[in-house]
DNA sequence: AACAATTACCTCGACAATCTAGGCTTCGCG
DNA sequence: CGCGAAGCCTAGATTGTCGAGGTAATTGTT
């Protein structure tokens, strides 16, 4: 339930690991607290996310423990990882402003 | 160019019928032009949504004129797509917010 | 009259992202 | 010991979007 805005994931993942490594499901778990229970990560949307954006080097990993004491793979952010999440993050507010320009005006 | 947020096209066809009939080539140029060119609703886009968006008995269609003389397919709002017009501008203002939750304060 | 550009609609195939629904291992706790 | 939670993984289906084509009618231009 409480579906995700398609092509806002790595928006939302970029943005987590800017405070901090973090592992795969702690940031599912993040992206649901932070949004007050108003989105919910699947992990098989997330984790997929996170190898692609692995692949192309917006983020890395190493296995690690979790605060729980866990084995979990830890994911930072890349330089590149940082400057995409800028791009992302105009990109989405530009866009959410033209949609909010709609809904207001049209 | 100027890509579209994944699943906020019905919003925004639903949301501009809403402000009386329109034909689908006129849709796309009032999103375009409301969005200060920001947004670019592809043909490939737009026609398969309104389809959809009509079997699913929100807007109907029947043939007539455009605002400059040609004919064209006029689609209206039914009952229904008022209905799920609000049911999505709800969806939208929650997860817009709940994302400016996870961007400012993550 | 011939031609190009515009308006307007349509469709197919590829692609990308998400979800469903499973399955796995490890660990803490009663 | 057994159970549930933590944590990771993946295959398959579905869906939405896009690119790239095409058609027809009309308007404007030469």
């Amino acid at each position: 339930m409480a579906e995700l805005l398609s092509g806002t994931l790595d928006l939302l993942v970029l943005r987590v690991l800017n405070s901090g490594p973090l592992h795969g499901f702690g940031i599912g778990e993040r992206i649901h607290v932070l949004s007050r229970e108003a989105l919910d990560v699947e992990e098989g949307s997330l984790y997929p996310a996170l190898y692609r954006m692995e692949a192309k080097g917006w983020i890395e990993s190493e296995w690690g423990q979790s605060e729980r004491g866990r084995k979990a793979k830890l994911y930072s952010l890349t330089r590149d990882g940082r400057s995409q999440l800028e791009t992302e993050r105009e990109n989405w507010n530009r866009a959410a402003l033209a949609i909010r320009d709609i809904l207001d005006n049209a």
